[in-house]
DNA sequence: TAATTTATGTCACCTCATGACAGATGACAA
DNA sequence: TTGTCATCTGTCATGAGGTGACATAAATTA
């Protein structure tokens, strides 16, 4: 690795940081462009070449938690039922984010309190979610042998993004409360749904019933 | 109702309509204000004293929307369950749109279809969901009999939200198709879950299974 | 060292959004 | 009808977010 890429690392570190500490401080919408950048002693342009915008840079913690659980579901056996799969992958996530280093493990715990704490950033991180939510309703009709457009990949993808958001939200504690909470959680939707929910039956269409 | 305020709601839905036809047809970022403004002949300046910002004209109708489904909620039995009241209010929601007007049911499917196409407009629309996630946690909680910090409530508005964006999902081929879905959605949802689910139970604290 | 690539800084520009102030217009009472 | 008051609106100025163009400085490669 040259020095340029190094180089590249660090700066894009250092926005992050000081990004965070001046938005857990003065408040994201109070924090402007110029003041993340000079405390970096680069210019505002070079910000928009690491980042994207203001929110990007929030938000880069939480869209590598992202891109970590993308890749602990691609790494799950077929065997897995869909669920089964999206739940250990979550687990995974959360294990991995514990092994990390301790200073990127304190950048994800700072961009988690600010973005409970910050309305915006929220729906933002919820926009990312949604982005990745057609992937995995893909993924799951392929492992449910469905077709993607069905009504059975949405449904068990919806519920499932709704427990990550429930662990997500109890995440500003520490890591060591979000895997508690994601146990829970889960213990609870074992409770509460029947056995095999989440695969593909015969009678996928509804009009017998009622 | 004097002549001002006739005037302003004609402005306010002329601001709407247009703004909703411009983002339609050249998109929703390439649309500045002041073409807008200009499509209603007023200032840019008053643009901004009928709505806070671009996307608050854009999510107008959906903020709409979500008013009438609280006040369906509201409405709802004491005697249901949390679950039933929820899925009942949302059909309640779904009959009230297709009982309006049709300038108005066209403006909820422009909006729908708009919102659709457009990343920033689905994180904003999110963010509206959010804002009323609590207050249905606590709604949730108050029928349950069970406090706001625990973790069922939580776990039942979370599936209900997420079979809410499904059905919101498929809105943007009219509301009767919506209604259709949301049909579908919930018979998938009674196949899923177990009777009783979505009520507190003696045990609630989860421990001994695992 | 020379040539090439690439990151950065500077400058100009646009759009979104807000505060301040003055002028226009509807509401209301005499 | 007229005068007063409240309120809506337009104009102006300002600041922050975000982008394109171009020159410069630094790192890579030969």
């Amino acid at each position: 690795m040259g020095l340029r890429e190094r180089k590249k690392v660090q700066t894009r570190n250092a926005l992050i940081d000081a990004a965070l500490e001046l938005f857990l401080t003065r408040g994201y919408e109070a924090t402007t462009i110029d003041q993340i950048a000079a405390r970096v002693d680069v210019s505002p342009r070079t910000f928009f070449r690491y980042f994207s915008s203001k929110e990007d840079v929030a938000l880069s913690a939480p869209a590598d938690s992202q891109d970590i659980f993308l890749a602990a579901l691609a790494a799950r056996p077929e065997t897995e039922s869909p669920y089964t799969a999206l739940s250990q992958a979550m687990r995974t996530m959360v294990a991995t984010l514990r092994g990390k280093e301790p200073e990127d493990a304190a950048r994800f715990m700072k961009a988690r309190q600010l973005v409970e704490e910050t309305p915006a950033l929220l729906a933002g991180q919820m926009r990312l979610l949604m982005e990745n939510e057609q992937r995995l309703v893909a993924e799951v009709a392929r492992r449910q042998g469905t077709d993607s457009g069905d009504l059975l990949p949405q449904f068990v993808v919806s519920v499932f993004t709704g427990l990550g958001m429930i662990c997500y939200h109890s995440g500003t504690q520490g890591l060591d409360v979000m895997a508690e909470r994601l146990d829970d959680v889960l213990t609870l939707a074992d409770r509460s749904l029947r056995p095999g929910w989440d695969l593909a039956t015969a009678d996928t269409s509804p009009s017998a019933t009622d």
